[in-house]
DNA sequence: TATGTATGTCGTAAACATACGTCATAGTAT
DNA sequence: ATACTATGACGTATGTTTACGACATACATA
């Protein structure tokens, strides 16, 4: 009866675990590029082709608080590292996690091919 | 006094709009693929390679509801077409949409690359 | 040591996403 | 015509994300 309570209530917004590894990797991945402010500090740190020592709020539409969220966010799936240097943090992207991400998503963009409807239908 | 109101209520989660177009463009396509439910829904439209005349959720541990709110959020942002067959309607993706999707992402996931802290930290 | 500057943390309000039950609708078949 | 079946539409509860202000912390420098 407990158990039950439990389970029921763990039920919404965690189905996702009832899916393949592969699929909640890939979701994993999508939602953290699924704001345009994380692809934007993703594309600034790549820009600048070094650590950003410095409030990357400046050249973004958000205070800096949300930024750090973004980038708290980031930090924490791994795609980009942060050291502290003195006063300031030095972000800057993971090329090796970020490359095996793009594999991921990429396999699965390709595995999309569908020849619809052959015979079936008109779409 | 009323105006100020209204933007400062539209401005959370509305900041989105202050990011380029291809930004926001990428994000929504992140976005659409940040739910394991709709990987496997595309994966499975791809597999079939034909047309899904019944019900998807048979295949998912989900209800029919929320396979077709999933469903509903493919096919309003193009990338599944669904046309009514008599009792049924049949989905399938619509190739050129998600091809050009595909480029967009792997053209963003292809830019992220950065080489980092050449000189200032040690990340 | 005090002061300034840069960052992280906490709390919170509002918007959005997820999941599902229930009802309405529309075609199929008896 | 009536019952059956498959789907869409609506409403709603709950969880998550976004955005930001306010406070705490930590280092550099005067």
């Amino acid at each position: 009866m407990f158990t039950t309570y439990i389970v029921l209530t763990l039920m919404t917004y965690t189905k996702a675990l009832a899916f393949s590894q592969e699929q909640q990797e890939v979701a994993r991945i999508a939602k953290l590029l699924s704001h345009p402010a994380r692809i934007a500090i993703l594309e600034h740190l790549a820009e600048t082709k070094s650590c950003i020592s410095g409030d990357i709020s400046k050249v973004l539409p958000l205070s800096r608080t949300t930024v750090s969220q973004h980038l708290q966010e980031l930090k924490s799936a791994g795609l980009i590292k942060g050291e502290i240097e003195g006063l300031t943090v030095c972000y800057c992207i993971d090329q090796e996690v970020f490359d095996e991400a793009r594999k991921v998503m990429e396999q699965l963009l390709h595995r999309i091919k569908s020849v619809c409807c052959s015979d079936q239908c008109d779409c």
